[in-house]
DNA sequence: TCGAGTAAGTGTCAGATTGACGCAAAGTAT
DNA sequence: ATACTTTGCGTCAATCTGACACTTACTCGA
């Protein structure tokens, strides 16, 4: 059952310990990126590693994958969904370390704040040129991507990843980026505007070409499927 | 970064536990059903619960999670896989526990020898008429029935609810009961082959009426998407 | 002010897929 | 042999999907 049998312990270590390890995505530059962080310390030190740590007795694993984000990036209160807990004990050499990873989103590499006192360095890099990682944060970032194109196709979880308001053209490079390849221009209007995702704002944006229509998300939460 | 940063920690309860459930299936009596326990100590004493437990240190989640499931149903070597992970500090009254659930699959009930030290109690329930669970157990029960009838759409992991040779009867069966609707016969078998599931093997099964085909699992592991 | 340039916005058609539907075949039991 | 039961198959219409090209609306510069 539960987390029951609280077998009583001598050894203070005879326990694994549960960490939190975020994957913060952004598109910026055209490219997909995500946000890592250098190790100040550690054996992995020096090594590239997504921002996280342990979480505390009382903390809510959401809560925690936040906390460590905001202590990192300066962020607040952003998207966070829990992917895959990482077990192996192996996958720390110091101590047997649970690692519950998530993903968060945000729609501008702007709003993070580099630089903190716990790591030495923190930059985005692209999804496709990550450096080395620490521990087994490869695998985490794989799971992750993969986890993002497949939500990209049948929930409206990209509204994380844009601003409030955005023309169809924005919406539709997101897709194809994040996707990682071409999409019909018209087919793919086609099934987004009929799946109802999407509305249209009464006023337009104007450059210095054709005005394009303005668009939202119809709902901000996430509305189909909310997890398989 | 990953569960790094091992803070030296002077309460020896300052840090959340580990524990794996894991919800486990099998088809009987023309239902699906899971396998329960009952509590024997515990402030959830008396209740039903998913078998599970602590996760010791320097072991793999997956084992521990078959380790748990063997102890309580003698089972070896079942196929588990990873679920979600439950970390309200308040899912267990006595302390902050963090529980990885997952979900096992069996293709016979017959297979589970009840009656361990560990519970009080142990047997089947149909997954539509679970009794009052124990913490949060019956939020396992709901994620864990959503993803099976996920996963059975676009996997192969009926392969682990079925004998090693089944007919296209008992296959469809299987799907009809699990995803609670009707599944028309011939629809059902042409997109079923189209995929290429299932073999054929050369010999039928014979019975009161027409002899019928028998086929195997074309790849035992799972060979479309692996995870979500 | 007019023409060039560029991004936005739209429709059609063929092929594939999906869902509804009924009948013949192959056995057993009497 | 006949009735009964389960297996196993094919067609058609509706829908969905993917390929494909031209018109519209604006800005900018001549």
């Amino acid at each position: 059952m539960a987390g029951t049998q609280a077998r009583p312990t001598g050894e203070k270590l005879a326990r694994p310990m549960v960490a939190v390890d975020t994957v913060l995505f952004a598109i910026n530059d055209g490219r997909l990126q995500t946000y890592l962080v250098e190790l100040r310390r550690g054996p992995a030190r020096g090594r590239w590693a997504f921002p996280g740590g342990l979480v505390r007795v009382g903390e809510l694993l959401d809560d925690a994958a936040r906390r460590e984000l905001q202590d990192s990036t300066g962020l607040r209160g952003t998207y966070v969904e829990q992917l895959f807990t990482f077990g192996d004990p192996s996958r720390d050499p110091r101590a047997h370390v649970v690692s519950v990873a998530y993903m968060a989103l945000i729609p501008d590499v702007k709003a993070v704040a580099s630089s903190c006192e716990k790591y030495a360095n923190g930059r985005w890099y692209e999804v496709t040129r990550l450096p080395q990682l620490a521990y087994d944060h490869s695998l985490m970032a794989g799971y992750a991507v993969k986890r993002l194109k497949s939500k990209l196709e049948y929930t409206n979880i990209a509204y994380a990843l844009l601003p409030r308001e955005f023309t169809f053209a924005e919406f539709e490079e997101l897709y194809s980026l994040i996707l990682g390849r071409p999409l019909d221009r018209r087919n793919f209007r086609r099934s987004i505007l009929a799946m109802g995702m999407l509305k249209r704002l009464p006023h337009t944006r104007r450059g210095p070409h054709r005005p394009a229509a303005v668009y939202s998300f119809a709902n901000q939460s996430l509305r189909f499927i909310e997890m398989l």
